[in-house]
DNA sequence: CATGAATGAGTGTTCATTCAT
DNA sequence: GATGAATGAACACTCATTCAT
């Protein structure tokens, strides 16, 4: 079956990556293995290592989409929480409602990635890239909201602060 | 040779634990071998087994003394920001000033252990405890401060979320 | 399309075996893989594997080549050499002409050869088949100048011998 | 058992170099695999990691030991070869006496190696190192024997191709 | 008590070969 | 006939743990 088209190449990545996901999660990067990711995929090793060739791109590409969701999920937690009519009131959304966005599979995933980014400089390139995108994202908003007044770039931190915080009370089970 | 003084076993955990806490933050929990620690720590990988017993009891037995070192941090923390003068000046204070009590080594080492909480109830347990425990600070600290009027729970949840997000920020090196 | 005509498929034989040459002495014959050979030969897999069935089968091929340019390189090394005016005279032309005849290249693909055949028995009968072939031909000519007297199948197999270590020589790169 | 004693420690090296040495030649040193020469070393994978750190170092243990084998058998040729009472005799005595000093196995062995060489830069270089070393031995006793007239270097590179050469008619089978 | 050599199950990765298209 | 994606057994190597000394 040679000469596979763009759109059956897209479907392999998507499985592998689905199920790579779904054993970083269950298993911690280190406790999933390729053949487990690769059985979970339905796939041999074989192919997964010919779609993205070692174990660190596998990483790498499931980072590149979770920062890809991120950029959503903040977007549209930006939406819920409008309009911010009073200081703290997206704080409080946030805390409310990322269960609603994130589970805890995905929270612990990004924890994971997380761990392993401070060894890996193109994983951490990746993350930082995706962290940073959306910081300005919550900045723009808070801008656009309340004006020019007393909106610093030190606020949208904090917001993504929260998140963070929200995610890793969430894989700690914190009730 | 008599037995161990309780004195030498203490000295000893501590050598172990330092060279554990070093090699977990730089080389990551997985990356850091058994004789990577022990030879750090000037001993035999015997003697590490003998005090104690598993790699695993001895990242239990990281994360609890981390678990009491962040509760004196929060408490400086707390100390140096009192009083609360307005809504959200804690906040500011932990976002400006939390790299003074918290090295990039020491974030490093705290989301390996986040990471490596949910593959091991144990440790979890500490983990959530430890949480759970300057979160209460938190919590004491705002009532005391604000009385009784709209401090509740969340607001120290939310503050504890923005230490976990600066940790990770010094982890991945956003600026 | 007709079937490939005999023509066709010589130059792919032939395509295939070049590749296969350049890859088994640049890489050795385990590090050259048959997607390096037949990507080399700008053919598929598929099509190697139609032609030659399998790696070994490849080698062997290669093996049969080899032997019948030897015999070629043994009869031009002794035309070179004649008349033998002395004994010992066509040991030197082979020590100082061999790598007119040999390149470097070609040096050490027969030397992984030689180092497969004893697992191969059939690759060990071609080669052996090809050594005494060419001990025969140098028989036939020390004969032929010298006549009967002093002249014994050892005599040839010194020289032989001569050409391989001046093989090797080149391969391991002794000045 | 701490502190392997020197001689332990010797022991153990010589036993894993005669497994290796046995696989290597049996079935090749790309079909030898790690853990069948551990298995006739009687050892562990792990110990013949510890004892040599990698495969590779391991091949270039044994192409040591044959150097200095190679230099022992060429001496004791030399010594059943002297006096060179005429030109010739010394090939004659190479080409029928040598496979009383080099079991056939042995011959195998070397040829492995030659083939390895090519890819390994520090392997060719020890081999390199030994072809040299018993250049100079063979040249040294040509010189001794035949006076400074009429010996050169050429004539030691001829003894040694020689010998080369009969190594590999014991590898091939050739009668 | 301390040591560190020994263990071997388990890891990420490769590659000759097949066969659906 | 040609293709190259898929396969999975096999490989070199690692490392938490044990225990003879």
């Amino acid at each position: 079956m040679p000469k596979l088209t763009q759109n059956r190449v897209e479907r392999r990545r998507r499985q592998l990556l689905d199920a790579a996901a779904a054993c970083f999660s269950s298993k911690g990067i280190h406790g999933a293995t390729v053949p487990d990711i690769s059985q979970r995929a339905q796939v041999s090793v074989g192919t997964l290592y010919r779609h993205f060739g070692s174990k660190e791109r596998l990483i790498i590409a499931i980072a590149e989409r979770i920062c890809r969701q991120d950029a959503l999920i903040v977007e549209r937690l930006l939406a819920v929480a409008r309009p911010f009519d009073q200081r703290g009131a997206l704080d409080s959304i946030v805390l409310e409602r990322l269960e609603d966005f994130v589970s805890a599979k995905e929270a612990r995933l990004r924890i994971e990635l997380w761990a392993e980014a401070p060894l890996h400089p193109a994983l951490r390139a990746v993350l930082r890239q995706g962290l940073e995108n959306i910081i300005d994202k919550v900045e723009e908003a808070l801008r656009a909201e309340n004006g020019q007044n007393g909106t610093t770039a030190t606020d949208a931190r904090k917001v993504i602060g929260l998140v963070q915080g929200a995610i890793l009370y969430r894989a700690l089970g914190v009730s």
